[in-house]
DNA sequence: TCCGTATGTGGAACCCGTCCCACATGGAGT
DNA sequence: ACTCCATGTGGGACGGGTTCCACATACGGA
């Protein structure tokens, strides 16, 4: 409650020099600090960050938009950045946008509220066109949003590569590829593209299952096995993201299907999920931890105004071998 | 850029009138109106949330403190909370607390620099004494912080109770009991008691294994599971959160065991995990989205001045039948 | 002695919406 | 004719830090 002014009263001295005190800058002499600290005690004053807010045009706060923060990949993403941008003193602001609404672009619209100083995006939803007139701090996790926009990624071509060799290596025949909808323009198809291109060379049947557009709930993969089977498709490989992955070998599981000897599986994103089941699934893994630190690394020197050149950040994935594929045939 | 005042200017009225425009409040012609919104479209202009929330001495935000967001207890919370809190209006600030430092102080004591309106924790670190200290807007989920704080929790003693009736239903002799540790006052452990008290009542052995504090990460109960198997217990049925009763049944698994036939398996919380893995394991469940928006429910009162009597919601949990306990015996 | 500079301090404007209060005008009711 | 009230509008203080600028003192060096 106690404000500046009150406190400056009850020291005798101009609220300038309490301000000086509390902000440990310009001169004070040591008499008058102690005196300052021990009226800021005595009225139990914490200053109001509201009001500094106002005067620095600046909140502290970063927007961080996934379309569902439950799911893994999305989680262990927010995870990192949360712990990263408090290392840059930064608190993290955090919304699902896969809800009715359209919750992203009131988001995007923080930034000119100014209810926060930059946004990280994880959402493939919004048109280019909306980012466009937004000159504003913003970072793109593995999504291209015009010229202005830097993008963190990681080599998905490579990705593609390392899936579809272990596939290759461990003698698929016919795979079942579970791919991402290409309604989106994103440098995640880079994946499936290079992927298609190896198996293609190597004479191995691909069947693609498209994914339903911006769905990243639990039930809807469980249930997207199920479709799968229920098709009748037969394969010996299957290339998707963790989750399908998952519950596609559940599936074949429970079909009495021995893994990795009837069937290969290769996941894409490798997030904690993959360990946890048995057996452990062969994944190509994100850096997720890489990921964050990059993202937090340029929007913090964007909202510092400084401008970044390179609008593209590259990083690598590595397969993991688990006991879904074979290795060293 | 353009304030207020510059709106007011421009359209050649008062800054009262714009703010009523901008308001929708008070008496404005249909011709002011239009002029003032004229202008502001001119302008590009856009208020500024800051100058608001100063006026205001609110902020609009709710912090929500887990001890890791990628924890999937944690992170279906944070993801009912958000889009229930979307709904009332208020925006989601996240912290993970299982960090370096005292984080969840820190986040406290925004309630006192105004940069949120209120706390939700479910952390369960901190002395309780700290809380007693802040009379601001908190709410618990699962956690006693003292009488003024409200807590939101499921009936833990019925949870605990389900899960042993399914094991004793079973047939289960010996059952790996796996803990929170004792050293947190808290709600929870009432699963524990009544779980122990109706095994010793049905004469089941248990052996309890105690968590470590603190410890939400994958990696952790993939490596409890293993000390679990290295101290050479024999068990037949097994009781514990989550991810400990998945890793466990991998090993199981691994070790030839059949589930349900050599060990049964319940979990505690019954998140998303326990349905992507093979069998599909029996869970005692919890409401998470009861449970956020019971929360959300008594922070937006709290927020909002009033207070709060009933200082405990009590919800309630189910039983979610897997494969890995023996149903209709 | 005089100037330059380091040290120390306070008044007041400023950041930008909000809202109290004062002041119009015009028509209805008595 | 006069009060009352609905309608319409603007000035200016306010919320609470921050910082520019003005001013004062003290001390070292020339």
């Amino acid at each position: 409650m106690a404000s500046i002014r009150d406190v400056a009263k009850r020291a005798n001295v101009g609220s300038t020099t309490v301000s000086r005190v509390l902000n440990n800058n310009g001169y004070v002499s040591a008499e008058t600090r102690e005196k300052v600290e021990e009226a800021m005690k005595e009225l139990n004053y914490v200053p109001n960050e509201l009001a500094r807010n106002l005067f620095h045009k600046k909140s502290g706060i970063i927007a961080v938009l996934v379309p569902s923060v439950a799911n893994p990949f999305f989680a262990e993403f927010v995870e990192h950045v949360e712990i990263e941008l408090y290392k840059y003193g930064y608190k993290t602001m955090i919304c699902n946008t896969a809800k009715e609404g359209n919750a992203e672009m009131e988001y995007l619209d923080m930034l000119n509220r100014h209810i926060v100083d930059g946004v990280i995006t994880g959402v493939h939803t919004l048109d280019v066109e909306e980012y466009r007139k937004i000159h504003k701090p913003i970072v793109a996790l593995d999504r291209y949003l015009g010229e202005d926009i830097p993008i963190v990624a990681v080599n998905h071509k490579r990705g593609g590569r390392l899936a579809a060799e272990a596939l290759v290596a461990s003698g698929c025949k016919n795979v079942l590829h579970f791919r991402g909808t290409l309604a989106v323009e994103s440098p995640y198809h880079e994946r499936h593209y290079e992927f298609e291109r190896i198996m293609k060379k190597n004479h191995v049947q691909t069947y693609a299952y498209e994914s339903e557009w911006n769905r990243f709930d639990s039930n809807y993969f469980i249930q997207a096995a199920k479709d799968v089977f229920s098709k009748g498709i037969e394969f010996d490989g299957v290339f998707g993201v963790d989750q399908f992955a998952i519950c596609c070998m559940n599936e074949l599981i429970r079909r009495n299907k021995k893994i990795p000897q009837d069937v290969k599986i290769v996941a894409y994103d490798g997030t904690y999920v993959t360990k946890i089941v048995e057996p452990q699934i062969t994944s190509v893994v994100q850096p997720m931890e890489e990921l964050a630190k990059e993202s937090v690394r340029l929007i913090a020197k964007l909202a510092n105004g400084k401008t970044y050149q390179n609008k593209k950040v590259l990083l690598d994935v590595k397969l993991r071998q688990g006991r879904t594929t074979i290795a060293d045939l």
